[in-house]
DNA sequence: CGAGAATTTGACTCGGTTCAAACGGTGTGG
DNA sequence: CCACACCGTTTGAACCGAGTCAAATTCTCG
C-alpha cells in the first residue's frame, strides 16, 4: 500500500479502512525522482501535491545572497506540500536530497475528499499541522540553541520521526545530507558544522559518517539538544518516546 | 461584525455572505483579558479556539532555563490557536501581550462546520497554513539574517499584517512589546536589541518608542530585512505591497 | 513617593564566521 | 585505466558580531 506510512505513529489507526482506501484510490501518480531535484518553485501555481514515498525531501527559503535556509526536512509518509491545496501556490521552494519516490495527488482529487469525507479533511489537516508544529520548534532550535544544540536536536528529530514510521532503530539512520546541507538547516556554517561534528563524535554523543546518522548516547543528545519530542504528536505506542 | 477581520485581505471575499454569517454565529463567548495573561498552557487538552479581535497575542515555548522564544506574534482577525482543533492539545503557551478582546469558538461547533461546510472549512485551514508561512519565515529570519535583519524583518512583517486588516498606516503602528519581548522574538538578547534599535533610529530607519513602531523609510527597512511579503499571501489590492 | 521594570551605555568575553589551504573521495573523459 | 576536476571534509588563524556583566538612568504604576 502506497500510503501506508502516511501519518503512522501520528493517529493513522484513526483512519477507517474505507478512509485510508479513499487515500490509496486517490492517487493520481507514482514517479521516482534523482537527487538534488527541484519539484516545486516558490510562487509557482500548484496543482498536485505529493506525498514522499522512500527518500527524503527539503524545503528551503534563498536569502538575497541565494545562500538557502532549509525550513522543513522530509521523511516517508510526509505528505510534503500538502499545503499547496489550499494555498494554491508556494512561498518556497522544493527538492529532494536523495533519490525519492514520490505519490502524486490532484488538487481536484483533493477538493473532492475535502466536499466528501469531513473526518479524513481533518486528518489531512492535522498532517499540515504538524508540519506547522516542526516550524515551531525548528524556530526555537535556531533562537535558543548554539550550535552544538542545533546539531544535536536536528537529529534526534529526524531519529524520533523516523522511527516512527520504522526506519529507524537502535539510534541508527541514513540521511542523504552532506554537511553544507545541515548547516542550511541550522543557520550555521558548513566550516563549524564540521566542528561540531567533531565535537559531538568526540564527546560519544552521535557520529555522522557517509550518510550515516548513529546515535551513541541518545539521552546525552536529547539533554544537549534541549530535545522533547511532544511536538511530533507521536501516539502512546510510538518509539518517538525513545527520547522521553 | 466580531469576525469582520478574518481573513481580511487574505481571500475572506471568497468568503460567502452565508459563510460569514456561519462563523459569526459560531462565536460562544467574547472575553477581554489583561496583559501578559496566559490562555493556554503546552500540553494541556484544549477544547475551544480563540479569535483575536482587539489586541495582541504571542505564542512562545520556554527553553531548558525557562528563557522563552517567540514563535508568532498575532493581531486582530487571527484565529490564534485554531489547530488545536485538529491537534486537541498544543506544543506551546499562549498569552497576551497588551490587553485583548478575543473571541471564544468551542470545538464542537468547529466540527459541525467541517461536517456542513467544506468551503468555509478549507478556510480555516488556510489561516492555519498562513500561521505556518509565518513561521517559515521566522525560521529564515533566524537562521539568514543577523540582529539587526531580525527586527527590520519584524517590524516589516508586523507593519505589513497590521495594514491588512487597517491598523496601520503611514508606516505607524502600536505595538505593545518591550524590547526584551523582541529580543525573545529575534533570539537575541535585550540588550543586544537596544543597540540594534539606536542603529536603525541613527540610520532613520525606523524608530521604536512607548510601544510605538514608526518606520521612517520602508523601502530601506525592507532592504535590511531582506523582507518580501509574498510569504502572507495578500490579495493584489493588499497593502502589504507597499514593501514590494 | 517609592518599587520594580524597562531602557541605555560601557567594557570585556566568546561563539561562530571568514579566509585559506590541505586532504579525500568519486565520477568522467581521454 | 589513469588523470583530472569537482565536491565534500578537515583543520588552522584571524576577525567580528553578539553575549555577558555591571551600573546608571528613566519610566510606570501602586
Amino acid at each position: 500500500m502506497l500510503t501506508e506510512k502516511f501519518l503512522l505513529g501520528r493517529g493513522r489507526e484513526d483512519l477507517s479502512a474505507q478512509e485510508k482506501q479513499i487515500l490509496e484510490d486517490s492517487v493520481a501518480e507514482v514517479r521516482s525522482l534523482p537527487p538534488r531535484h527541484r519539484l516545486v518553485r516558490a510562487g509557482q501555481p500548484v496543482q498536485t501535491s505529493t506525498l514522499l514515498l522512500e527518500g527524503f525531501i527539503c524545503r528551503y527559503m534563498d536569502d538575497r545572497d541565494g545562500l538557502r535556509q532549509l525550513v522543513a526536512v522530509h521523511i516517508p509518509g510526509d505528505f510534503v506540500d500538502l499545503h499547496a491545496f489550499p494555498m494554491k501556490r508556494l512561498d518556497h521552494d522544493v527538492a529532494t536530497l536523495g533519490p525519492v519516490k514520490v505519490a502524486t495527488f490532484d488538487h481536484a482529487t483533493l477538493k473532492t475528499i475535502t466536499e466528501r469525507h469531513p473526518h479524513l479533511t481533518q486528518r489531512l489537516w492535522f498532517s499540515t499541522l504538524l508540519d506547522a508544529a516542526m516550524h515551531r520548534e525548528w524556530i526555537f532550535r535556531m533562537g535558543r540553541l548554539g550550535a552544538e544544540g542545533r546539531v544535536a536536536h536536528l537529529f534526534c528529530e529526524i531519529y524520533a520521526r523516523l522511527a516512527m514510521v520504522g526506519l529507524a532503530k537502535d539510534g541508527c539512520y541514513t540521511l542523504p545530507m552532506t554537511q553544507p546541507d545541515l548547516a542550511e538547516a541550522c543557520g550555521i556554517t558548513g566550516v563549524h558544522v564540521n566542528r561540531v561534528l567533531r565535537l559531538l563524535r568526540e564527546r560519544k554523543l552521535v557520529t555522522f559518517r557517509a550518510n550515516t546518522v548513529e546515535i551513541m548516547d541518545p539521552a546525552g543528545l536529547a539533554s544537549v539538544g534541549e530535545f522533547n519530542p511532544d511536538y511530533l504528536y507521536g501516539t502512546s505506542a510510538t518509539p518517538a518516546g525513545a527520547f522521553a
